[in-house]
DNA sequence: GAAGAGGCATGCGGGAATAGGATGGCATGG
DNA sequence: CCATGCCATCCTATTCCCGCATGCCTCTTC
């Protein structure tokens, strides 16, 4: 039973006629009496009553017409489907992210992207960088924004954000009077830091070590809001982007300051899946997120007014 | 987009490899590679992703394959629909015929029938005879049980019974007391009859033609039924098969008389489209009435008593 | 790190499936 | 009774598709 043949079926199922179907389907009237021979006697039945003018449907002719109707509209409802989704007009994307990522970056850019595109759903999935790798290798998402670096042969990645990282205190600190502050400083005060094995901390361990400042790490998470909550409840300091308090300085609740000297970055990057395939809904988020990387560029305030 | 292409698709889905599926289908991997590549081109679309080892779906893929199961399960079901119907263990079959075999005859026979092939759904229509064949020429019925005789090059007939006409009239008539009435005799009743164009009635006219009997026709009705109310209430006498008052003559309610000298018959027969092609349903409805139509041969009993 | 193995892609040649054209049979309608 | 319309069938040409061999890539193993 071939697709084919029925579409040929149906066609002499409407016209009610081998003939006109035939004209209709642009194939001679030997194909179509074959075909359906063939389907005919492949089902062990007669589907057509021939009489002298034109043909009728048997009832089991019937009963392959419904059959043979939905299974036109389920082929022409999948081709639009996937057509739809080339198309940006509907479909799903999942991105993953660091905590960081999907609390200050990825709400803003999903909600230009959806702006543009109503009927595309995105999906935010947050974890540990290798908890985001082994998604995106399992192909659960399609796309993740995470902090570099990462060195992974299969995985292809474009690096968009560089953030300076600032020392932040309580507001009254007065580590955080000056403008900036010197490296050893910070080995006096009890830090609260990414937690041990992420990029970000990754960065701020190498810079301690070259400075050879002592760390004195009290506490450790992965969540940048608790790290901030325990820094503004004045437990310690810690080195955390810019951006992650961005919101708050005004508001006096944290006290910020350079690095002196050796400055120190965390750089954020997109990553997905080596392949010569590439959804156009990935390539359109990339594109939407490079018309507004400017919002996250992490440019610091010329002064800490 | 082909229903072989569709099967590989699957069946490469399911396996997670070319490979694989090709052996279970028992065909060479480039067939499917090729296959299915085509099937992606046609949909404009990566179905699988190709990693190294083996492959996995895309999401489009994934759209793809909920669809193909469908169809695949739509394709399955209709064939075994159209298998069971071949074999009776399911379907339909419409049958026409006039009031009374209706009443008399389809009953029994359906009952009979159902026994055997309980899942097949019988229906009955009646009508007049121009209407039923009207109804098996538009293959709204298989089948039809009708007076005979028809007449048409495009139906085959099938004489099956053929019943003596009695002349019944309400149980005290003194026209019935005898075991045979003369034909004159019948010139001086009121007469019920089949309505007129009945082949029924077309036998009696006859009848009372070729005897020089006047008729005096005060009624005429499609319905037996009706005809024996008529009768039972005094109104006149009426000649019908003896089958149609079987059952009611021992409650006295109607005398009959069998006609004296030539007597007449009602023959019916089924009639059916000519064509090659038969439906079980069909020919086994002709073989469980074969079985039982003794029960119908319109024996008259051989006294009155 | 080089070699081997497993798996998908692709060019090539042969064969099966299918299309088109022509013709015949059948029924219909004037 | 002939003309017409429609389906079935035969024959031929072609298209399509398969299998084979091979290439390329990835992953594994020594």
């Amino acid at each position: 039973m071939d697709t084919r043949q029925l579409d040929m079926f149906r066609t002499v199922a409407e016209e009610g006629a081998f003939t006109a179907a035939a004209q209709r389907l642009h194939i001679s009237q030997s194909a179509v009496s074959r075909q359906l021979k063939l389907l005919e006697e492949e089902l062990g039945t007669l589907l057509f009553h021939r009489t002298g003018r034109g043909v009728t449907l048997t009832r089991e002719g019937e009963m392959l017409l419904t059959a043979a109707n939905r299974i036109a509209v389920e082929m022409q409802e999948v081709v639009s489907q996937i057509s739809e989704t080339k198309e940006l007009r509907r479909g799903l994307l999942s991105i993953g992210g660091g905590m960081t990522v999907c609390l200050y970056i990825l709400p803003k850019l999903l909600r230009k992207f959806r702006a543009q595109y109503k009927e595309v759903d995105l999906r935010v999935t947050t974890g540990t960088t290798a908890n985001v790798l082994q998604m995106l290798r399992n192909r659960e998402i399609e796309l993740a924004l995470l902090t570099l670096p990462i060195i992974a042969a299969d995985l292809e990645i474009i690096p968009v954000l560089k953030e300076e990282m600032v020392v932040v205190t309580a507001g009254k600190n007065p580590l955080t009077r000056e403008r900036t502050v010197d490296a050893r400083a910070l080995g006096r005060q009890p830090l609260i830091l990414f937690e041990s094995g992420s990029n970000t901390r990754k960065v701020v361990d190498e810079f301690l070590l070259r400075e050879g400042v002592p760390s004195n790490v009290i506490m450790e998470t992965e969540n940048v809001e608790i790290i901030k909550t325990m820094v503004a409840s004045g437990l310690g300091a810690t080195i955390i982007p810019f951006a992650a308090i961005a919101h708050e300085v005004k508001s006096g609740r944290f006290g910020w300051a350079r690095l002196r000297g050796g400055r120190i970055y965390r750089e954020t990057g997109w990553v997905l899946m080596k392949s010569d395939y590439q959804p156009r809904a990935v390539s359109e988020v990339l594109r939407v997120f490079d018309s507004m990387k400017h919002q996250f560029a992490g440019q610091l305030p010329a002064s800490k007014g």
